[in-house]
Parts: C-alpha cells; sequence; structure tokens
DNA sequence: CTTAGCACTCAGCACACGAGAGTGCTAATC
DNA sequence: GATTAGCACTCTCGTGTGCTGAGTGCTAAG
C-alpha cells in the first residue's frame, strides 16, 4: 500500500470532517464514529454520508480502523495534513498571551531560569512536556576565564562564553600556587582568549613563551581551557531543559508503562534529538515531528513540536513540546511559535 | 491490630526464613509460598515447619498474604527487620569496589559532572535510580565575584562559593558601562566579600559611601550578591541529579503506569526530599526509608537509600538510590555506603 | 448525490468452570 | 514438645461461551 500524496487537497467537507475527527479523537482519545460526529458537530447531514467520506478519508491513507466495527483514528498522516493546514494560521488566545508575557517579565535575571521558566510555560500552557535547549553558537567565543583556588593544589576554572553559559572545570597543579599567581594567570589567559574561538586560541596560547612559574602555569592551565572550549562546541545539545513529563504520563495511551518507558527513552537519545534540534534550528519556522516520521523505534509514539530561537546563524536555540500523537497541535504550535 | 514492635528478636530459624522470603520475592516480585522456600533454599525441615514458621511472622507483622491461597510476600515493617539486620555488615564486592574506583579516577576535575557521575554509578550498580545532590554548607561563604560585560547596560554577576557551586545571575545597569569599570567594581566587591556569610557581607556593604559612578556600582550590585547568597543559603537542595529512572520503570510493580507516576511526583517532591536529606545530613551513617515510612502519600511504593558524604558540621551533600519497596537493599546500602 | 434501512462484524464484558498453588488444621510420628 | 504427613478448603488465573452494542458497509429509495 503505497502512501498517497497526503498534501493532495481534500473538497472543503472532506477537510473538515477530517478536522472534527481530528478534534473529538485529541480531547477524548477514544475512536470516533460517524453519528457522534453528525451529533456532536452540527454537520448539516446524516450519518450516512459521513461514513461514505470517513471511507474516502481512510483509502487516502489519513484515517484508519483500529478494528472493523470501531469509530476511526487519525493517522500519522492525518495529523500531517491537518497540521499543514494550521500552520501558519494558529495564534495564541489573548489571555493566555497575557499570561505568559506576565510570567516572563518577572525572571529576566538568572538565565538558565530562563530555560527552565521556558519548559515550565510552554509544559502547563498545553498539559504535556516542554522542552528547552540554551542557545548555542557555532563555534564557542569565550568572553571571560577566571581561576579560583580551592586549596593548596586545586584551582576551580571558570570559562565564561558570549552567550553567557558557564563552564567550571577543577585544575590540579603540580606545586602550590596562591591565589596571586592564580588571579595573574587568569588575566594573562583572559587577555589571550577573550573574543576568541577554539581554534584562535591555539595560535594565541602558541605564543606564550618563557618558563617562569607564571608562564608555565598559563601554559597548563591554557590546555585546559582549550579542551573545555572544544568540547563545549562539540557539544550538540548542552543540556534540554523539561518539565510536565507528568501530563505526559496522565495521557490514556501511556497506561501501559512500557510505552511510556519508551517516551522517556527518547527523551535521553540526545542522538537523535541533537539531530532534530540541527534540523529545527536550520529553518526559522515551527516544525512539527510526527509519530513514525521520526527514525528511532522509541519515537514513534510520540510527536514534537519544535521552534528554534536566537539570532539565525548565530546563536540558537531551540523551544518546543512533547507529547502523544494525539496532541492539541493547533495550541501546541500557537504557543511554541509565541 | 498494633503494630509490633518489629526490633523484637527472632529465633535465628525465623530470621533465615525471612531472609530468604525477602531474597526471593526481591527477585521475583511474586509471592513466595512454603513449598518453594523449602526447594529452593537447602533448608532441613518440611514445607508443614516453615509453614508455621511464616505463620507466625505473618502475626508478627512481617509478612502478608495478598490473598488466602498465595505465597507470603514481606510488609514494610518486614524489609525493616531485615534491613536492621544488614544495615552494619554489607561490603561491596572487591571487583565493583574496583569498577566504581575505576570511573571515579577518570573524573576528578568539573565537579558538576561529579554528582551526575555519581548519580549514574549508584543506578547502573543496583539497576535502580540513583540520587545525589551537591555539597551544601550551613552558610554559605563567598569565594569569589566577578562580572562580565554582556551589553552595553547588561552584565552577567557571577558569585563563587567556597564550595566550588557557582550562581550566575543577570544584571541590568542604569546606564552603560564599560567592561573596565566592571572589573574593578568587580575586584572591590570580592575583596569586601571573599569568605564571608550573607551577614558578614552586609554589614561590609554598608561602610562603602562616597558617590562616585563606581561607588553607586558596587552598591548596586552588591545588593544583588547579597540578595543572590541569601536565595542561595534558602535552597536546602540545590538540585537533585538523578538517573536510572529508567531502571525503575522496568520493575513489574510499576507496570500500570498511575504507580509510576507517584514515583515521579515524589522526586519532584522538594520538600519532602529536603526533609529526608535534612534528617539523613544530620548523621553519619547509611540510613533507609521504607515504603509507608514516608508520609507523603506518593512516596507510599518506594524505598530510599541515602548517605551523607562531606565534612560532617561543614559543607554536606547526600547520594543515595531510590527504589521499589521491594529492592536488593543488601546491595543498595553496600553501595550508597561506599 | 444523499439518505434510510439493514445485515454483518467484532471488541468488550459477564459468567462459569476447572486447574493449580498454597494455605491452615489435625492427627500421627519422632 | 516439636516436626511432619495428610487433607480439606480457598482463592487466583486462564480458558471458553454467549451476549450486547457500537459502528460499519452496502443496497435501494428519495
Amino acid at each position: 500500500m503505497a502512501l498517497p500524496r497526503s498534501a493532495g487537497s481534500l473538497d472543503p467537507r472532506s477537510e473538515s470532517i477530517l478536522r472534527a475527527v481530528i478534534d473529538e479523537y485529541v480531547q477524548t482519545a477514544i475512536p470516533v464514529g460517524s453519528q457522534a460526529l453528525v451529533e456532536r458537530y452540527g454537520l448539516g447531514v446524516s450519518s450516512a454520508t459521513v461514513r461514505n467520506i470517513l471511507a474516502a478519508l481512510e483509502t487516502s491513507g489519513l484515517l484508519t480502523h483500529p478494528h472493523t466495527s470501531a469509530g476511526r483514528i487519525p493517522t500519522d498522516a492525518g495529523y500531517r495534513h491537518f497540521v499543514e493546514s494550521i500552520v501558519d494560521s494558529s495564534q495564541l488566545p489573548a489571555v493566555e498571551q497575557l499570561m505568559i508575557r506576565h510570567q516572563f517579565g518577572q525572571v529576566q535575571h538568572a538565565s538558565e531560569q530562563w530555560f527552565r521558566l521556558a519548559a515550565t510555560t510552554l509544559a502547563s500552557a498545553n498539559r504535556i512536556a516542554g522542552l528547552a535547549t540554551p542557545a548555542k553558537p557555532r563555534a564557542a567565543h569565550v568572553r571571560r576565564i577566571d581561576l579560583v583556588s580551592i586549596s593548596d593544589r586545586l584551582a576551580s576554572l571558570i570559562i565564561v562564553f558570549r552567550e553567557g553559559a558557564l563552564r567550571q572545570v577543577l585544575v590540579t597543579l603540580a606545586e602550590p600556587v596562591e591565589q596571586g599567581d592564580l588571579t595573574r594567570a587568569a588575566v594573562i589567559l583572559d587577555e589571550l582568549m577573550a573574543g576568541r574561538t577554539a581554534a584562535d586560541a591555539e595560535r594565541a596560547l602558541a605564543r606564550i613563551d618563557g618558563d617562569g612559574p607564571i608562564q608555565s602555569l598559563v601554559r597548563r592551565v591554557g590546555e585546559r581551557v582549550l579542551a573545555a572550549v572544544r568540547d563545549y562546541d562539540a557539544t550538540v545539545i548542552e543540556e534540554v531543559f523539561s518539565d510536565g513529563l507528568l501530563h505526559v504520563m496522565e495521557a490514556p495511551e501511556f497506561e501501559r508503562s512500557d510505552k511510556l518507558r519508551r517516551v522517556f527513552a527518547a527523551l535521553e537519545n540526545r542522538a537523535y534529538l541533537g539531530e532534530l534540534l540541527d534540523r529545527v534550528a536550520g529553518t526559522n519556522r515551527v516544525q512539527v515531528f510526527i509519530g513514525a516520521e521520526n527514525a528511532p523505534e522509541e519515537m514513534r509514539d510520540v510527536s514534537l513540536v519544535l521552534a528554534p530561537y536566537g539570532e539565525p546563524g548565530r546563536a540558537v536555540g531551540v523551544v518546543g513540546v512533547l507529547g502523544p500523537t494525539r496532541m492539541a497541535y493547533t495550541q501546541a504550535i500557537g504557543t511554541v511559535r509565541f
């Protein structure tokens, strides 16, 4: 059974019936029959007509039957079709917009909290899981380097990146060094590397010579800085903040926990998530990934609605939601875009 | 039915049978009958005798029946009794000790990763969820203050605490300030507050006078520092690193996801977790909290094995595991203590 | 093209029934 | 007096049967 071109345009009535089916199923999670459709959505036709249309939609691959005598449920292709049709028209109700603005007004400081809040907001607005990743540049620029003595031979190296991200690394020293020397070394490194990418910084570091104690300290710590910066560059996803997973757990399709486990496995599958984020970051639109459109097996039961933010080409991050394929796409897309 | 003093000593045979029941049930998760017990554990007695003993253990409140014709399962009190008897004798097998040492040998730097690793190690060693919280002092001492310019009127304030914890706060400035001035302000604040607690720092800050631009900047930022330090003090649990929740999800008792949901809710219940951690931090032993011994309802299905680490009285953190009440306490306790 | 009518299908539920596991008790045995 | 064998009893669990109702697909009439 070859997949039909799902984007093929449908006549308006079929369209609205598909919409009604999705709407109903999203709300109730039970297969919807022709009768219920006629009753609850004032279509001016009889159930028999609706049945014919449903049958047609089914041969188009947009709906299915769980079994012969049950109602219809949307297929992934059905959701896809639906999403395409609303993707550029869904606006969030003004009340909610206001609410979200208000919440973000409170917390402008403390950048890490921003992502947490973003995830939380998305989660509570949609009653599903919200995700957010910190903005991350293509090539990291160092903004600031600092060294703090912890004990005789142990120091904490702190690297601040231009986007506000932090890295903290403990450095063990060959011999005891005082805070004063550490500070001097930090200043040298700071001047050397501030504003530079990993490659630039490496060249700069190579020019350090002399073998005074400070110089060797600088060289030693400098290596660690480079390693940390490269590591930061290599990390596709710094961290994914998520919230509202409890909401997802409440959905009836996850009553059996094996399915639920797959969702969590999916979340821990950083590789695939990274791939998706890359894909999303390349565009500037809200994107939707529905069920089986996801390659990894554990993602088959969930959908993602993702959108990039930040300055395109420079630092970008991604926000979005994750939920069962049966989710309120309209609202989700609205919230995420906003 | 009043709870019997569960610590009451049992004769050695009852003891070993209780142990056998727990052992068996922990492995299989199915109620264990007298016959299976005799077969699998070479007790030199018949099933009838075992039945008598089981009945006795049941009236003592250490075992129950799910229904009349099923085997016995341990009650929370039964686990408790068992745990008491092994709490000071369980050692981890040498092989595993070696493995863990090896893993930790790799990562001495990067303190945040330490907690992550601790949680991961605990999780994989026990096939259940591992937890770890950063060490946290009673009163925070500031170690270092730094200010980094982000844009004209926006700066990032970084506070390093003595224990290596970091706080990052964004500060908006009334008028544009250059990095140079920021650095000067940072140096002043640094000298003022380094090594101080919140209360000390406040007094020191009050002595700043003069109304040059730097002074007012220092005052302004100083306020923010104080707020951050107080906030840090007030936070009971900085963050709980956890890993291995997927393991817990595999347990048959959580096949129905509503129970599972309660576990997650429990984890998000910071208040109670904080209370427990406080309690644990006050001692220097491994502590076990079993099922219904936990006050909040959502914790009734799980047990925690927790141990403090760090210097008592100063900075302490907690590591431990969380799992179903039916968990391998022996191993868990061994690992956690280690 | 729409609709009424009708036969048909099939999941879900209720119920019964037998098998098996495990108990509790009593009486015999060591 | 403790242990054991024997036995009646209880209750879960799996299987099979029959029924019900929702919902379909098709045909023929409007």
